[in-house]
DNA sequence: TTCTATTGCTTGACACTTCAAATATCAAAC
DNA sequence: GTTTGATATTTGAAGTGTCAAGCAATAGAA
């Protein structure tokens, strides 16, 4: 694999452009989502007066109907209990959710969509899911496929990585 | 893969498996991207006793020895005007950053990196920089190479899309 | 010049988010 | 039955973010 002379230098150098290509790929995609969240909030905001945590707290529940406790929100959001705890507070006051006890469990609720809640959600969805056609519309039919796939791996190798960083010479440390 | 009986439901159900492709597609995107995210900073926090934001505008910066103004800062960042101020105040009153007077307009500042600024975001970046070749190592070069040719598909496609929706029929109306 | 429109930035109100600490319930061991 | 530890949720403080309104400086036209 190594050539003669430039043999050292290229191994250098390829493992900085390794490291640096990890990077670019990580800008680069943020800088998409992030255009694509901006894009779907300002339209949200304006089409239906909502926000993006807002419907996407909604898109959860739409799709159980037995609904889902708090903490179940908050892993599939990803986002901390606290935060979700704001969330239905505010959509429950305007009557699109609503706190059900929880049948085995007092600690916990079954939060579900109302009637209300369910009539509108379905009604922006359709429109939304329009927006995410319209924005992922620069890749063909393939591409997609292609990207589909190349995301599912990188998700599942994330899903293997510990929160803190490795303590220097450890490796998946499996208790 | 499709026998004689389906074939009608298999056009109908392959555009609508194209919409539902974009948004599966959208979603597992943004849960690869949330989750890097999530595990960036905790361990800024935890590493650094720094946050998100912090580094991302430090790291701006870190890169335009002339330093950039609140503007150029926050189109780069992508947020808004209002919210680069704040965290420049706070960056500026722990002495990691400074508002320059911009050469030939007193509206504007040139907001430049201390050299303390500039001592702190070198020694993160680096640590920072492994984390992310880890996030992405589920890749392998190629596929790295693959997906930074795709996100400059996509990236490129979302610089043409207007904010406002598009109005019912029309296309690219350019001005 | 002076008027007008635009641009660069800040402010204030409010929404979202994390984090850490507190409360309440559960589950299981004792 | 109590205790102990874990789990589900809420709370409050602080940081991050949008948006709209406002101020100051610029730029261009009348």
């Amino acid at each position: 694999m190594a050539t003669v002379l430039p043999a050292v230098a290229d191994v250098e150098s390829r493992v900085l452009d390794d490291h640096h290509q990890a990077l670019k790929i990580w800008l680069r995609m943020l800088a998409c989502t992030t255009r694509v969240e901006n894009v779907i909030r300002q339209r949200l905001r304006s089409e239906f007066g909502t926000t993006l945590p807002r419907f996407d707290l909604m898109a959860q529940l739409d799709r159980e109907p037995e609904g889902l406790s708090m903490g179940e929100l908050s892993a599939r959001l990803m986002v901390t209990g606290g935060n979700v705890t704001g969330i239905v507070d505010q959509l429950e006051s305007e009557g699109l959710v609503q706190r059900a006890a929880h049948p085995s469990d007092r600690r916990a609720y079954q939060v579900k969509l109302t009637a209300a809640g369910r009539r509108q959600f379905r009604r922006m969805a359709a429109v939304h899911e329009a927006w995410i056609v319209e924005l992922f519309d620069g890749w063909s039919p393939a591409q997609k496929t292609q990207v589909h796939a190349l995301l599912a791996t990188l998700k599942q190798h994330l899903a293997g990585i510990d929160t803190a960083p490795a303590p220097k010479g450890k490796r998946k440390e499996a208790a």
